[in-house]
DNA sequence: TTAATTTATTGACGCTTCGTCAATAATGCC
DNA sequence: GGCATTATTGACGAAGCGTCAATAAATTAA
């Protein structure tokens, strides 16, 4: 599979390019600072070339919220990977979300742009299924981490609530909490400085509220998180 | 204040007929759907003439998001009123949070473009901060119930938190939840049919974890919520 | 009522971006 | 080296944006 041609190489290595010179544009100008033109100017090729790549500016979006979500999936693996009981492997994918938006922020600008119906549709299926399985497969990593919890009899769900259930709030309010961190001025004017703590608290109350045990009152959240942190590197 | 001439009355008609024209393009089209000239031609008015009243397409937008939010702050302090216990008056937001966004759903598409900061820039500083000042009226109804939870001593939030970070966890995971099930396909892959019910389901819970009373395993919420939806209309 | 002044409307214009495609150039194969 | 394949180019038409000088309508003053 590797007999590449020179040129397929180049051709390669060129849309690695195209991704370089795009991402800082989307990132400090946003979606309408991204042109076509202005990326085949930038790389000094004819804009026929760039569309040889891409068909459209969309698809370069999302192409680069694809180079971001395998780095996702291997932080959530990771964590859930984590030696300890259910409740810490379950921090232990807090802490990888909250890694994963403080490294890799850029993709949630990228995400926030494909939200909308009218640019998501410009892009190919192929790309879409791309980032709908990655998002699958963190969401089964934390699936199956609630599995267990249920199986080891640290957590039982209530009456008719499955564990996608569960997974479906956390994801709600971890999204939902740094959405409106990255993109809302007002959290500071209500006096919410850390609202990845915050986060983390919520989250803690959320599961809880669950029983799933240990409760945190039993946990040493600060000492488990510094090992966790250890492993997610 | 209604000394309006003839003339001044067709222009602020006009203007609600600009807005009833771009509302279900918005809707159905999208973000891309909708541009000014199409508008020009639908309402048989010069560009020039549509340009009179908003300077660029973002400011339709937001005002059409404008034209929503006064509801949800009605709704809120409706729910606020409700008679009862704070746990009780708490689920009258949640009720009122759902209500709003079941009737009103446009109005998450109209957000949901407004979080693009590149849209959001080219609006006026005017429309965006009545925007900002709904958003935190209605943070600040939510957070008067919060208050009166304490004061009551229904309620004692963990060391160093503050009402309004409840608030916020509230409103990350409402909104969280609501984006995702308006714009996502994948949640009826995962099993989720009704993420409304769940969504009271993990903010009841979130309630519980912070030790709210009553618990919800002391409340008939079917009935309550009864009573709250005959209040809110 | 009419003239003067203010205010509103118009659509053509220049500009930007999009996406295409026939002509041209480069590459790989025999 | 010559032929077939593949890639590159940039000019082009279409569409949208936002502007503005010319024109029309409305209001005010006389």
């Amino acid at each position: 599979m590797d007999h590449l041609t020179p040129k397929q190489q180049e051709i390669r290595e060129r849309e690695a390019r195209i991704l370089a010179t795009a991402r800082p544009i989307v990132v400090r100008e946003g979606y309408h600072g991204l042109s076509m033109d202005r990326i085949a100017e930038k790389l000094e090729y004819s804009k026929g070339t760039i569309y040889n790549h891409f068909s459209c500016k969309e698809e370069i979006i999302i192409a680069l919220a694809i180079e971001n979500v395998a780095k996702r999936i291997e932080l959530f693996r990771k964590a859930a990977e984590f030696k300890g009981c259910s409740r810490h492997r379950i921090m232990a994918i807090g802490a990888a979300a909250e890694m994963f938006v403080r490294q890799y922020s850029d993709f949630f600008q990228f995400e926030q742009i494909l939200r909308l119906d009218s640019v998501r549709e410009k892009t190919s299926e192929k790309r879409q299924a791309v980032i709908e399985s990655c998002e699958m497969q963190c969401m089964s990593v934390v699936g199956g981490v609630v599995r267990d919890a249920i199986a080891n009899a640290d957590l039982e769900l209530p009456e008719g609530m499955t564990p996608e259930s569960l997974v479906f709030g956390l994801w709600s309010l971890t999204t939902g909490a740094y959405s409106i961190a990255l993109t809302s001025d007002s959290l500071p004017l209500i006096g919410i400085a850390d609202p990845f703590l915050l986060v983390r608290q919520h989250v803690a109350t959320l599961l809880d509220g669950y029983g799933w045990r240990p409760l945190s009152r039993d946990i040493d959240s600060e000492q488990i998180l510094e090992q966790i942190r250890k492993v997610l590197v």
